[in-house]
This record gives structure tokens, sequence and C-alpha cells, in this order.
RNA sequence: GCCGGUGUGGUGGAAUUGGUAGACACAAGGGACUUAAAAUCCCUCGGUAGCAAUACCAUACCGGUUCGAGCCCGGUCACCGGCACCA
């Protein structure tokens, strides 16, 4: 008689273990092993400890990890801590504690928690992006950044959340709100350290087409880069100044009947002196400039359109020297193109609805739509042919755009163009629990970085990290910290006071994993050209176009001075869905259906919950929690353990599982691979009931623990040194199957009369059709739909169906 | 509005990519064991009709291609995600 499965004990013995055997310890330059480096995101360590969200990944890469290091692979699957960031920083400021001293407990709180649930983790390679030797080489970075001419401070509008007191980048503002805290978000001029990302924006583009990435970051990616082609075409204005438009369609440019500018563009100020409305100008570029990101969201959705002529001022159309007027509206944005446009209304439907509200002339030049006094004709295909423009006349909307870009070269007042939505990187944040930017100003020197070998620069102690109201960093409050002397001419200077983003830290910590105690450099050559690039990193869709393309960013400029030998830092990229609660809403705190992987744990064990939340559905797609759900794993791994009070004899695989065994190894091995861990399961469940069935011998036995010890760790070793298997199961090779094996002598097949299933029939592998369909006719079930009638045609699928066509018999 | 995705039993989900729809579970019902309960084991489980064998219907909806469609094509609806005045 067995023990009962006593999860608690067993995980514990087998967590302690691993800790002190370090089975999972990475090597690098390991030569006679092919390397793999699996990575899923590191978490932020917040108060709330570890989330079930974390567990689905999380899992996921460990089954990935142990499967590979069973294939004899050389396996680095590291964890670390993006440490920095507000939450901690708002827990400081309300409970008066330093902001280090509660990531150090919320960190040792995680610790704890991941290695109850018997994640394959180096523990010995722990990286925390607020430890001054790791943050050292964050700054490290921003200084080559800014010594290669990436980074720059400047005084622009920038995203202000008013809750959080700091400056956000565009990629943080989601419809208008703070991603974060979701409070609304004005424009405020400030200065900022930016970082040149847009330099990078076609090769980030470019590079993604040798990645292995789910389609969907790939595209989500390229659409927020957002290249769009077409041509910067010069208008004369009749003060003399000349207005530079970007337009991606210049075949239209004979219907563009009057032109608008943003209200920041800087004519409207030159101006000032030949516009007589000059007062109402003035007040609806104050009204534009007033209105938060919010608000300007709102009224695209409208699509109501405002806007001022410009009277006393007009443009000329270059190809047909008519005198167009001139607006200014917000519909025009300073930061995209050029900050002006010619209106073209017969085809942009934005245009019309201006031209609509402000009664300006709408001019067909692409015929083939709908009359556009109606709507605006916006095909840009082959559908539409070119009218009322002079030489243009007659060609299609493909064909035309290069004649009219050839001409526009010509005579100098236009060429080609390529325009990106990607804009630079906003770098500063006004807060105090971040990497200090070592950049220091000196009236004599102007900027002046920060010597390396001062690096790092250490965060001082201050009284208070409350954000000041005036949109300063608590930093600037440290006086003595501040001032400094200028490395460069040696005169009194001032430190820069604001701090990274929480991108910075994560924006390279894959690398520092290769070589984590490095002081000479953020790695060791050797170690960065053993382990990169990552050979497969999971995480979630939220980062796609945040931490995912700033790492790149970064990664890329790296590989350009010579630091790292890879163009891209992830050869792989995949994403899982989410976990929901159990009605299929979102987890929180104010719905009340959190659940807390540790009450898991302890109730039904790490190794249920490591199956159920493999089992719960496709890994890519958001899935429900459910309670009972999590109670039928724990009922597989009980039937499971229950397996040992059979009688187990033989150490091969017994005849009546051999079969099913090949089969199940071939599933498990291809599913794991292709991320489908829940069939995979499913196949081992179904191998369990044939060992009930069946029985089991030795040999089954082992090739069960063997498939299942990346799900399910613990009771897999435990088992296996019970039943006196030599060393360790997640040791031991990864089993083959032999395909020959996986199929049985005879196949059932299905026999289909007129594309009706009829009846199914037994008969041997690789049968010929004649013996089949001899076969399928002498089915009585078969033989219902056939008498009477003549075969006119057989569709032969071997091994799986035979299709008999029939007609009735003539007479 | 634009781009992408999804839609299968009471539920979560399978389906070798055009070849026996519903694997594997959950829930439910019935039975065995038990003084009883839990646990465990066995059986049933898409719908309609029928005692049954069986027949017909069925993968959001409508149509098409095909010997054969959950899968391909055209259209419609619903939901989810991303972008959103980007010229």
């Amino acid at each position: 008689m067995t023990l009962k499965y006593d999860h608690t004990a067993i995980e514990k013995k087998w967590q302690a273990r691993w800790l002190e055997e370090k089975p999972f310890a990475a090597r690098t330059g390991d030569t006679d092993k092919p390397k793999f480096y699996g990575l899923v995101e590191f978490p932020y360590p917040s108060g709330n400890g570890l989330h079930v969200g974390h567990a689905r990944p999380y899992t996921a890469m460990d089954v990935v990890a142990r499967k590979k290091r069973m294939d004899g692979y050389n396996v680095l699957f590291p964890i670390g801590f993006d440490a920095f960031g507000l939450p901690t920083e708002n827990y400081a400021i309300k409970n008066h504690i330093h902001p280090a001293k509660v990531t150090r407990d919320n960190i040792a709180n995680f610790t704890r928690q991941l290695q109850m649930l018997g994640y394959s983790f180096d523990w010995d390679r722990v990286v925390d992006t607020t430890d001054p030797t790791y943050y050292k080489w964050t700054q490290w970075i921003f200084l080559q950044l800014y010594k290669h001419g990436l980074a720059y401070k400047t005084s622009m509008p920038v995203n202000w959340c008013t809750s959080c007191k700091c400056v956000l980048a565009n990629e943080e503002v989601v419809e208008g709100v703070c991603e974060r805290c979701g409070s609304a978000v004005v424009r405020k001029e400030k200065s900022q350290w930016m970082l040149k990302i847009t330099e990078y924006a076609q090769r980030l583009i470019d590079d993604l087409d040798g990645l292995d990435f789910i389609e969907r970051v790939k595209l989500q990616q390229k659409n927020w880069i957002g290249r769009s082609t077409g041509a910067e075409v010069t208008f004369k204005a009749t003060t003399g100044d000349e207005i530079v438009v970007f337009t991606t369609r210049p075949d239209t440019l004979f219907g563009a009947t009057y032109m608008v500018i943003s209200p920041e563009h800087r004519f409207v100020q030159a101006w000032k002196d030949q516009l007589s409305n000059w007062d109402e100008v003035t007040a609806y570029v104050a009204e534009a400039a007033r209105k938060s990101d919010f608000e300007r969201t709102e009224l695209a959705a409208d699509k109501e359109k405002t806007g001022v002529m410009l009277q006393g001022v007009a443009a000329v159309n270059p190809v047909n020297g008519r005198e167009i007027p001139i607006f200014i509206s917000d519909y025009v944005l300073a930061s995209y193109g050029t900050g002006a446009i010619m209106a073209v209304p017969a085809h942009d439907t934005r245009d019309w609805a201006f031209a609509k509200k402000f009664g300006c002339e709408i001019i067909e030049v692409v015929a083939g739509g709908e009359d556009v006094q109606k709507e605006a004709f916006t095909a840009k295909d082959d559908t539409g042919i070119l009218v009322n423009s002079d030489f243009l006349n007659g060609l299609t909307v493909k064909q035309a755009i290069p004649v009219i870009t050839k001409w526009l070269e010509d005579k100098g007042i236009g060429h080609e163009q390529v325009n990106y939505k990607l804009r630079d990187w906003v770098f500063s944040r006004q807060r105090y629990w971040g990497e200090p930017i070592p950049m220091v100003w000196c009236d004599k020197c102007g900027w002046v970085p920060l010597p390396e070998d001062q690096l790092p620069l250490l965060l001082p102690e201050v009284e208070s990290y409350e954000p000041t109201d005036d949109g300063e960093s608590p930093l600037s409050k440290m006086i003595d910290w501040v001032n400094t002397t200028c490395p460069h001419c040696g005169g009194p200077a001032k430190r820069e006071t604001d701090t990274m983003p929480q991108w910075a830290g994560s924006s390279w910590y894959f690398l520092r994993y290769m070589d984590p105690h490095n002081a000479e450099a953020i790695a060791s050559k050797a170690a960065l050209s053993y382990w990169s690039p990552v050979d497969w990193y999971n995480g979630g869709m939220e980062h796609t176009t945040l931490h995912l393309l700033y790492s790149r960013f970064w990664h890329k400029f790296l590989y350009d001075i010579g630091v790292v030998p890879t163009k891209e830092p992830y050869a792989k990229r995949t994403s899982h869905g989410m976990i929901l609660g159990e009605g299929g809403e979102k987890m929180s705190k104010s719905r009340g259906n959190v659940i807390n992987p540790n009450d898991i744990i302890e109730q039904f064990g790490a190794d249920t919950m490591r199956t159920y939340i493999m089992f719960i559905g496709d890994f890519e797609k958001a899935a429900a929690w459910s309670a009972n759900a999590v109670k039928g794993c724990k009922r597989f791994l009980d039937r499971v353990w229950n397996l040992s009070e059979m009688e187990h004899t033989g150490e091969d695989y017994s005849s009546a599982n051999e079969a099913a065994i090949h089969k199940a190894i071939k599933k498990v091995s291809e599913d794991i691979e292709a991320m489908k861990f829940n069939t995979a399961i499913a196949a081992l469940m179904a191998l369990v009931n044939d060992f009930y069935a069946n029985g089991a011998s030795r040999g089954d036995m082992k090739a069960l623990l063997l498939m299942l010890s990346p799900f399910a760790p613990h009771i897999c070793e435990e088992m296996w040194e019970q039943m006196g298997f030599a060393g360790r199961v997640g040791q031991q090779s990864w089993p083959v199957y032999d395909a020959s094996k996986t199929i049985a002598s005879m196949v059932e097949m299905a026999v289909q009369v007129g594309g009706k299933l009829r009846g199914t029939i037994s008969v041997a592998m690789d049968s010929e059709q004649e013996a089949v369909v001899a076969a399928a006719l002498e089915n009585k079930k078969v033989a219902k739909f056939t008498e009477g009638m003549e075969i006119v045609k057989v569709i032969h699928v071997p091994n799986k169906l035979v299709n008999l066509i029939v007609k009735p018999k003539k007479g």
C-alpha cells in the first residue's frame, strides 16, 4: 500500500534539493551541447505579490526549458526584477519607507513565490534593475547614446500625467489618458531628454522580416512605426514664404483648393502683421493649445472640424498658379510631416468635411467614384482616372504618382518623401525612483556627460520622494547633490535631476543575464557571443509597442557600436493570452475575483497549479479561471500517483501500450514546441487512462514520468525516485518515438456513399483501393445504400476514408 | 472609420490544416463500494423522432466551390484586440 499523494511534502523536498544541487545552472561556453536561451518578461515586484497572470507565461517557458534540457541543450533560463517604478515610489511616499527597502522586501517575497512554483530558473543569475551594479550599465548605455548623437535635450510639448505628475512617452498614452493610472493627460511645454528612435524606424521595420515573431506582433509594430511614402511639395505664399507640405497623393495636386497649417506652425506668428483677423487667429491658437489629448481624441471621433481662415495671406498652387486660401486647424498635427497640408477635398474625407463646413471649393481630379460633392473619392488603386489635371489626364492614380513626382523634381519644387508616425522617445521622468541621468549642466560648456569612471551615479538619499507640483523631480531639492563641478572645465555646474523611465532598465536586461556579475562590461564578449540571441522570448502583447520596440532599438544601437554580436535581440517571440476571472471578466481587486497562486499551491500543490494553467486552453487566447477544472487536474495527478499501487513488471514498453506510448511521445514533443500545452496534457491524460485499462510495465511508467516531468516536475521526481530509476527524471534524455510503432497493423476507415458517412470498416494498413472497396461493400450499413446502384467513381484516401459515388443502375 | 483576430455541446476546449465533428477535461444524471459521507471505480451525456436498430438535423447567419467544408471563396451579424484627424 502506497502513501497518499502528499503534494506539500513532495514539493518542499524537491524545491530544497534544486536550490542545493543547482541542476538548472547554465554554463557559458559549454561547447559539447547546443545552447538554448529561453526568456520570460521579468516581473515588476509589486507589493501584491505574484499573480496567476505571471504563472501562465512562466510555466509555459519552464516547460519548454525543462524539455530542452532533456533534449540535450545547455539552457539559460533566467529571472530578475524590473524594480524601478511608480507603485513602489507611491507606496514609499505613503508609508514613509525608503523605496529601496520596499523593493528588497518585495523581491524576497516574489523569489519565495516563484520558488514555490518549482520554476527551473538559474538563481545565480538574478538581476535587479535598481541595483547600482546593474544601473551603472543602464547609465553607461545612455552615455553611449548621447555620445553618438542619439540622446538630446529639447523643449517641446509633452504628455503630462496630471496624477503621476510626470511626463509620459507617446507609447504610454492610451486613448488620451495615462496608460498606468488612467488619469487625464495634458500637453505641457517642458525641456526633456529624448532618444532618437526615429533614426532606427526603417531598420525596425525591415529587420522584422528575418524574425520568427508571431504575425500580430510584427503587424502591430509596423503599424505603430507607421511608414508612409509620398511627396513633399513647396507652395509659395503671397508673403513670399515657402510652405512645404507632405502628401501621399501628389497625383491630386490639381485638386488642392486650399491649404491648412497647424495652429503651432511657425508662419502663424511670423505673419502677425499681415493678418487682418489676428485676434480670431490667436484665440484659436490658444484654444488648441489648451485642449488635452483626451479632448482632442474626443473631437477626432466626431469629426467636427474647426479652424480659422488666415485673412490677408494666401498660397499659390504650383501646378496651375491658382491662389488658394490658407487655414489653421487642429486637424493638422504639428508633429507629423511638415505640419502643413494641401487640402484636396474631393479625394480626402477629412478635407471634404472641412471644405463642406467652411464652404471651400471641391474640384474632382480623379474620376471613377460617386459625385465628389456628396462624398470624397479616396481609392488609391487603378479604379480612378485622372481628370482636370492637365498633363496627368487619363492616367490611373498609380501611374500618375511617379509622373507628377518627376515633374516636381524637375521644377525643383518637390521630391519623394517617406514619413513615419513614430516619434522620438521622451526619456525623462520627474520622479525619484529611477536611474539618475548621468549628465551635468555647465553654463560655460552646456550639457556635459559624466565621465564613465564616475558611474554608477547613485541615487541620493532624499527627505521626501513626493513629486513636486512645479513639475521638477524630487532630486532637484537636493542642493548638495545637484551642485557639482563641470567634468569638462571644472567650474560650478548642476546635475540633471530627472530620472530615466522604467523602460530603460528593461531594454537590455536579457544581456545582463548572460554574464550578471561582470564589473568591467555589460557582459563579456565571450558570454554575449555564446548566448546571443535570445532563442525564444515569450511575453505580453501589451509590450509590443513599448518594451519590445524600445529594446530592439537599444539592441540595434549596441550592435552599431560593436557591443553586441547580433542585429536583433530576440530570434523568436510568442505571446500568451490573459487569465480572466471565473466569470470571464478581467481579474481585479475591485471585482474580488483575483486568484492568488499561493492559495492554489497550498490546497492542491504547485504541480496541479502548473498543470491546470497549461491545460486551461489555447495558450495564445484569453482563458477564464475555473475552480472545478483545477480539481480535475488534481484528480489527474492523483491518478498518476495511484498508478504506483499497480504492479509493474518489465523494463520495456508493454505490448499493450507500446503504440500508445510512441504516439504520445510524438504528440507531446510536437505540442510543446508549438505551445499547444493543453493538448499535450490531454494526450498524457489519455495515456494514463490506457495504463488503467491495460496495466503498465516499468518501462511504460518511465515514459509517462519523463513526459509529464516538464509540467509536474515534483511528483515525477518523487515517483522516479520511489520506483528506483537511476538519477533524476529532469536529467534524463527526452524519450524518442519510432514512427513505425505509432501505426497499428489494422486501421479503421470511414466509408462514405455520395459524400455521406455510412459506416466504418477495419482493414489492413495500406490496403489497396480494390480491397478497401470490397470490404466496404460487404459492410451491411454501406450495402443498404449501394444495393441496386452502380459505382461510378471511387475516392480513396489511403488509411482514412473511401467515398463511393453511385447512381441507379439502368434497367 | 482603418488594420488584425475570434465565433464548435450545459462549460473549458479538440479536430493530423479539405477526409469519421465534439479528443481530453469540467458540470450533470445513473450505478458500485460504504452504517453514512468524502474519496475511488463503472456507465450515460449535441439536438429531434423511435423500445430499438436507425434516420434526419447540427460547427454564428446566408450563399458558393468540391465526391466531401468547422477548415477554402463571397456576403451578413456579433464579440475581442490594436491604431485612430498620421495628410
